[in-house]
DNA sequence: TCAAAAGTGTTGGACCTACACCCATGT
DNA sequence: ACATGGGTGTAGGTCCAACACTTTTGA
């Protein structure tokens, strides 16, 4: 054997995504829908009372999975939920205390599957709206390659607060190998959980476009409207009706059930094709 | 603070892969192309004269990009490559005598770059050329989705060994939830190392079609046709030179050198476009 | 009646596939 | 001379953005 002293702590946090109603203006029009986030009001030491990701130490005879899922159930009272593993976190000064490796997993949630419950060593839980602003962008040329530094603001919102993040992403290609690496500038969240939410939103969006990844923020049986709001949301922009349905034709099967009582037209339900696959060429 | 009595060992695994001439028949024909994976012959207990990927143990005061590259110089004297971290593996049983987790690096180079050499704890190094069939494929549909169960052989051959790995995958949808594990099924490497393997090839293979990765496979300056054969490779399927080198014309940038004594009409070289951005709509 | 959303059809252009063809080189 | 790869042009089809238009409902 190889020399092994040292074994440092290992933990899961998970970043559990889900699209919300945030308002409805009058009986005809749809409700606007929000991308949020689900943190915890940690209950211990440290950041005793700062907000953060739900996650919990794994325990000696448990798989990395089993510890997301027995975290957000014992902490959040969820269950089931569709989630993937992302990216190990192993800095050695990202816990205070003492070395801290934590694996961090992306869920998401048709929020309408979830009744929220503050759970063990927890004094709150939230879901918190997801704004993101970014306020610099530069780009170096050098000569190597270059470097672009993105400063972004990340404002998480609940109905009763607002936590305040900012963090520097610098992409630099250093002769032809790419290095990213994400600073906090400032955060209002525990550890580097900033960073870690930054990481998950670039993997969501960027996933909306190659992968169905986002039927898993839909209910069973849903109306193609609703898609295309989370599709926008998730994409940031506007997508034209017609366009839309043509490009995900054959990822949904039509269902022989309506949504009624909307003030206008019923609309059609619809449900994953689960024989989808991506076309292949 | 919550109950944290338990620590593992935590380790780094790289899975280095490069595109190495394997023959060529006369001095007209382009050498033939193969996809390589380098591995190491274990000189320590466990699974002692095994081969394996080259890995560490994370040591006190080092990040996990810093543990990966130590191991690649320590013990393949490489260094510099092109790192992307790729999953964490924490089953309780993967290693035979206590837990160790381990973290996962795809490693890409331009072969020509290295020189191998054995060192600290190994007793051999060497590419190995990567085969793999698909040797059965099944589907079942259920009431909750389906089970899909793909069956791999992946053939691992250097000049002097061949070594054999049997896999299975499992994709199981359930309840609108993906799952996927893998299971070893034969294994001539040491530890799940062919599971690690296997997911690596997968995410280097979708990663092309979105992603300029392959260009980490090539040296700063370099034919189309070459880079046309990574791709191919890659990607598993002829493709057609006209419409290759349309696709990939705003990704590289004519440079005024050329490649001659060829014994047929001379290529002009490339580079990559650091400036290349995907289409965004 | 009418606001709002549900849902469909059309058109011009961009891109993609397949194939044909010519060019330049070393032996 | 010729085998081999380097390199480019084009035709036909498919896909896609943009926009226009019709339908259906609840109040």
């Amino acid at each position: 054997m190889e020399e092994n002293f040292f074994k440092p702590s290992v933990t899961v946090d998970s970043i559990v995504f889900t699209i919300r109603d945030s308002k409805q203006e009058n009986y005809r029009k749809l409700p606007e829908k929000k991308l949020q986030i689900l943190l915890v009001k940690r209950g211990q030491e440290p950041f005793c009372d700062k907000w953060s990701l739900p996650g919990t130490f794994v325990q000696e005879k448990e798989r990395l999975e089993e510890a997301v899922n027995r975290s957000l159930k014992e902490k959040a009272n969820i269950s089931n939920i569709y989630l993937e593993q992302l990216y190990t976190w192993g800095d050695p000064a990202r816990d205070p205390r003492e070395r801290v490796i934590s694996t961090s997993y992306m869920g998401l949630v048709d929020s309408e599957d979830i009744k929220l419950k503050a759970g063990k060593n927890i004094h709150e839980i939230d879901w918190f709206t997801i704004h993101t602003t970014v306020t610099k962008q530069t780009r170096k040329e050098n000569r190597h390659g270059y470097q672009k530094i993105e400063e972004m603001e990340i404002k998480l919102e609940s109905k009763t607060e607002i936590l305040k993040n900012k963090v520097k992403v610098v992409k630099e290609l250093v002769d032809g190998n790419m290095i990213i690496y994400t600073q906090i500038i400032q955060s209002d969240l525990a550890f580097d959980h900033a960073k870690l939410i930054v990481y998950a939103l670039d993997r969501l969006k960027n996933k909306v476009e190659y992968t169905t990844i986002a039927f898993h923020l839909m209910p069973e049986k849903f109306t193609l409207t609703k898609l295309q709001q989370v599709y926008e949301i998730l994409l940031d922009k506007p997508l034209l009706k017609a366009n839309f349905r043509r490009k995900i034709a054959d990822m949904v099967i039509e269902t022989e059930e309506q949504e009624e009582n909307a003030g206008h037209r019923p609309s059609r339900l619809y449900r994953f094709n689960t024989n989808w696959q991506p076309h292949v060429f």
